[in-house]
Order: structure tokens, then sequence, then C-alpha cells
DNA sequence: CTGAAAGCGCTTACAG
DNA sequence: CTGAAAGCGCTTACAG
């Protein structure tokens, strides 16, 4: 999205605000449709054209009193320069496209919120390029990203082994990846520390005496869902156990995949104590499949999130998961691209950063029925 | 969001696909950050860039020999059009600005995602303006709106008596409001029957038995709120039942106002047996709050939302709600904005379409405890 | 501190 | 069917 915030426009509701220009605009514009360019703000403040764009852009060179001048009278006009001819003439629109999955699924929005918020700060538009399945039409997207209106790309969804990033980079694109990463390409990254999460997530379920452990991971061409499962393998392995591979299931990110797998798996003749979750929807999904089965949660089987998005908080779910910081991840993701597209960082190696996973015990974890 | 699908970028992992234009195009671009612009086409097909510009629209007076030849250079040199050029030449970038409110409320990526779907199709891509309570520039968002960048408005947010909606029009942009409306704002309107929806609503909770109903509402400068109060109101003067204004609260459509204002209402000497929400979200925080207080749904009292987002059939949910079309009104509003754009229809009196809203009955309001 | 002019990379009459 | 040229509305050296 060229996630902007509408917020004040309603909040101005009634006041003087942003009619005010266009109440003030009438008198001066005769015919509604007559385009209000720098040339007429030009005419209007007796300057020329080139000191109208300077004078609008605050540089330093022009007289305090022309700036006011022009500005009165571009106030007056109700005179928004024309984006594109700015970005198309100055070769920066500063906007940034942000890759994100289908934003039903609520760990979307909540890393969007952050991102669109720091991006917006430094001065930047959003626009948003959402993975849908249903629409066909990947090279009209990948274009989309490449026809100049992008100046920088954070993809959240990189898939291992998906060309988009390697394009990009290889089309001079500043890039970040946040959340996942791709082995193997030297992009900056910003991602938590999703193997450690996984070990903190599991060894809590062993110390409580689960050792019948099923898992609904998530698609396996994500270094997420692979770092998770490397992660529960350490924590396995530290106390000589191993995974029943009839207890994994791999699925998308999805309440949908959650809900089924974890139907499966609990009507087994020997179903697993404890299922630990792709993330934080799957886990809901896993919820709402032991209820489907008058299976309890916690006492009849444990469940474990990945994310902790807002919902997992909820009275209904009060769901023990893994804790990614959000917002510092965010954060930190956009200000690296910022610093990429305007160019403070040298053409390099990427940089990495890793963020803490950490533990949030809730309700779904209980010791095993024994 | 200009929102636009990666979902066949990343499937075409491994394959040829994207990448293929950027292995094929290193022969010809030696200097890997040499721009490619219609010139280097026209120069690498032999012909004028105008020919470039026309075989690449497909236009159909250039012959079909000559649109091949361009077509492969293209292809050869990896050419992206400018679209920011591109646009500033034939003003209109076909883009689309959709206003959402925070996306954090399922609500809204609910109605948006049918919106960028039908809007893709058409071929316009979609710029999202979120609405962000933590971020004040109103003014920005609007000029945003206003700076060429966009050909038309799609607001899903309006408030009654807010500006914006009548600010744009005056600066003649095409737009279309969908789920809220503005009292005397003659534009463009998609709409559900949001008081018909909650006569059904309120009569269902009529016929179980219901007579202390609380409520809490949404904001009461939107159109959706008032038009579910209405409704609310006209099932009640038919069984000449009054309104117990002490149980009625107003808050945001958020699942914190549905928390705090039930814990509120059911804390009450004498609570009510029934609670009417102002929408799915509230009705989530509501349920929330009622398990908080160890109160049970729907025996101790019963809950009715309004929207039917996904979430709503979730097991834990089951949630009692009204239902209204998003696909249908999101396509119907995609449409009449395209329509508007195009110049298809003529500046004229605002069009309106209103779709049914109907109760779907699932486990969460019952008769009240007698 | 300000203006005239070239240029960003397309589209689109206007000729031929 | 194709090309030369003007123009979209800005930014930015280059002069002064």
């Amino acid at each position: 999205m060229t996630a902007a915030d509408s917020a004040a426009l309603h909040a101005a509701d009634g006041s003087t605000g942003p009619d005010a220009t266009a109440r003030a605009a009438s008198p001066h514009t005769p015919h509604a449709d007559e385009v209000i360019t720098s040339w007429t703000v030009a005419r209007e403040a007796g300057v020329s054209q080139s000191t109208v764009s300077r004078a609008l852009r605050a540089d330093p060179r022009v007289r305090e009193q022309t700036r006011q001048r022009v500005e009165d009278a571009a106030r007056r006009l109700g005179y928004v320069p024309n984006s594109l001819a700015s970005s198309l003439a100055s070769r920066s629109g500063r906007t940034v496209g942000v890759v994100v999955s289908d934003l039903t699924n609520p760990f979307f929005p909540s890393l969007l919120s952050p991102i669109h918020d720091e991006l917006q700060l430094m001065g930047y538009r959003v626009v948003l390029f959402a993975e849908r399945t249903d629409i066909p039409s990947g090279q009209d997207a990948l274009n989309r990203l490449l026809d100049r209106s992008i100046d920088g790309v954070l993809v959240t969804t990189a898939t291992l082994r998906s060309p988009l990033a390697d394009t990009l980079r290889m089309r001079g694109l500043p890039l970040v990846l946040l959340n996942r990463y791709i082995d193997g390409l030297d992009v900056d990254r910003v991602i938590s520390d999703n193997r450690g999460g996984a070990v903190a997530g599991a060894r809590h379920l062993l110390e409580l005496g689960h050792r019948r452990i099923g898992v609904v991971r998530g698609p396996s061409n994500t270094s997420t869902s692979r770092d998770r499962m490397a992660g529960l393998q350490d924590a396995l392995h530290a106390e000589d156990i191993a995974l029943d591979a009839a207890l994994v299931r791999e699925g998308s990110y999805s309440h949908q995949s959650g809900y089924q797998h974890t139907r499966d798996l609990l009507r087994l003749a020997d179903p697993p104590t404890a299922i630990l979750c792709g993330n934080d929807i799957v886990a809901f999904g896993a919820i709402d499949a032991a209820r489907s089965l008058d299976v309890r949660v916690p006492q009849d089987v444990s469940i474990l999130g990945f994310d902790d998005v807002p919902m997992a908080s909820w009275e209904v779910f009060r769901l023990t998961t893994v804790s990614q910081p959000f917002e510092e991840m965010a954060t930190a993701a956009a200000r690296m691209l910022a610093e990429r597209i305007d160019q403070h960082v040298e053409i390099g190696p990427g940089r990495e950063q890793i963020f803490p996973a950490t533990l949030v015990k809730r309700s779904t974890v209980g010791p095993p029925r024994s």
C-alpha cells in the first residue's frame, strides 16, 4: 500500500482543514477542471516556475520572503505538485514496495503497521504488494516492482529458492528481506531467532513431560518453518528423543491448515500430547480443531504457537507462543532499506540483524495427561 | 496498496520466469546501472521510439511483424516501461486509491481482498491508504490522494460530516463510497442494508424473549453505526419496548471497546441478557469479556455481531451475526469506480447500490435465563 | 537569490 | 504502417 493515514483526514471533521484549500481555490479557479501546475503558481506569485519548484521544496537558496509569497499563491490555488512529474524528473518518488502475503493472516497486518509507520516517518510512501493465490500474474507483479515507481523493496514473504529477490537485486533495486531469508543470497535481512525460539518452546513442552509431540509446520520452502523445525530437533536431540515422523504434518500458514492437520493428528490411535504449530494462525486452527472434537486444551492436548500476534492474548485463546518483536524488526528493516536507498550505504555485503524470539507462557500448554 | 500479487512470483521458484529476462539481458547491458528506455529498445529493434511505444501497447496500427521484432528486443534487454513517464504522458496511471481503516480489524482485509482482485482484473493497481491513529498527517494523506498519482478513490471509512469525500469530489476525482456513506453528499455509494440487518438481528433476540438488551455500538459519526441503531429501535418499537439508555455504550469498532464496555455492562446490578454489538470485532471483545467474568455465552448472556468476517465461523466463536455480502459489495464498488474513471458514466447524480444484510444463526445467541 | 533551458521517458496528434 | 516532434509537469545544472 501506499499506505497513508487518513486518520487526521477524518479527525478534521467539520473544522477548517483539508477543505479550506478547496474553498479558497474556487475564486481563482473558474474552471474546475483547469489543471493547476507550477506555472499557474508562478504566474500568481509573480516569479519563475523554477523558483516555485525550489520554494515549495524549501530550498535554502530562496529568500524567505519569496518562499512565503509562493506558498501563499500555492495555497490560494489549492496547488498540489504532480508527483508523477516530480518523481520522473528527480528519479525518486520516495516510494517503497512491501511484499506481504495474504492480509487475512493477522501476522502481516501486525508486521505491516510498524513498517508503514516508520517508513512514513522517514518520508516514504509504501505500496503494498499483497500475495494472492487466486490471480496469476507473476510477471505483472514483478514488472510493477521494476517500473520505476518503486525505489526499494521490503520482502516479508521470501521463499527459499524464489528468484524474486535475486532478480530485484540484479536490477539494482535496494532490497531488504524481513522475516524470511533466502539461503546464499547476500542481501540485507532482518529476522528473528526462529531456531532459538523453537528451542525454547520445545524445551518448555519437554520439561512438562511431553514426549509424543506433534507438529503442524509451515511450508518447507520458507526459512522460518525450516529454522523452527531445526530448533525443535535441537531440543529433542538434547534429550535424546526422536521425532515421530508420523506426527509431523506440513501445511500452509493458515487457520485451515492448522484445523485440518490437527484434526488428523488428534484422531490418531495414539495422538500426540502436544502440538507445536508453525505459527499463531495455525495454532488458532489447532485450537478450533480440538474444540470440534471435544478435546480440551491444555488438559488433553497442549498447543504452542509462534509469532505472538495481538489475538494470541485474547481470552478465548490465551495462546502460549513464541514472541517475535514485530515492531523492532519492522523498524530495523525500514531503516536498513532507507539507508540503502539514500545511498548512505555502499553497495556492499548484505547486513543481518537477528532479534531474539522469546517464549510467552499463557494457557494452552500444560503437562500431558498421564 | 498497489496491491499486486507476488503469488506467481514465488510460484515461479527455480523455473525460467521472471529471471529469464534478467539473464538474457546481461549480454546486452554491459553496465548494470545503464538505464534501458524505449530508445534503447528502438535502437535494438531498428525502429523509431514511437513505434516501440505503440508496439508494446499493442496498438493495432503496428504491423504484426514489427510488433514481434520490438517485443523480442524488449525481452532481450529486459525492458520495463517507466510507469512514471507513461502515466505523466497519458494522464492516467490506472491506479485507484482505497481508503481503509486500521488493518488490524479483520473487516478491512476481508473487504480489501475482493476490491483488490476485481480492480486488478480490470487493469488497475490499488494503493492503500490505511488509517492510523498514531500518526497525524491528514493534509499529507489528502495531498497524496490529489498528487495525480491516483485516478479515483474508494473510501470505506467515510465518517459523517467528514470533508474528505467532499474535497475529493470538488477536485474532480472519481469517487465511490463503500460500506459507509455521508448524509447529503451526492456521490456513488455501495452499502448494505444495515438498518434491515439490525432489525433482523434484534427481532431474533426479541423472539427468544430478550427484553433487557444491551448495546455496544460503533462510533456515532459513522452511517453504519447510526443505521444499525435505527434498526434496533425499529424492532423495539414494533414490540413497544423501550431501549434502556443505561445499557447503551458507544465505542470504536475494536476488540478493546467490545471488551471494556461489555465488562461494564455485565457488572451492572441488573445486567442485560443480550448484547448487540457494533460489529464482529466488537463482539469478539464482548465474548472475551464474558469469559473473563465467567459469564457463559449464550447461557448467561447472548451476543450478536455484525459483518460475518471469516473468524466469526471459527469454532471458538461460532458467532451469531448479521452477514454482509463483502465480495459482491466490493466488486460492485470497484466496477462503479472503474466506470467513472473510464468516463463511461457522465458526471451525474450519485448512484446507490444497497445489498441485503442477513442474519446468520450460530451459537452465541440463545434464550435468556429466566 | 532567481531565471532560462535542458531533460526525465513516455504518449500522441500530425505528417507522410 | 511508421517517424519526427511537441508536450506531460516537474527538477536541476548553468548563468547571471
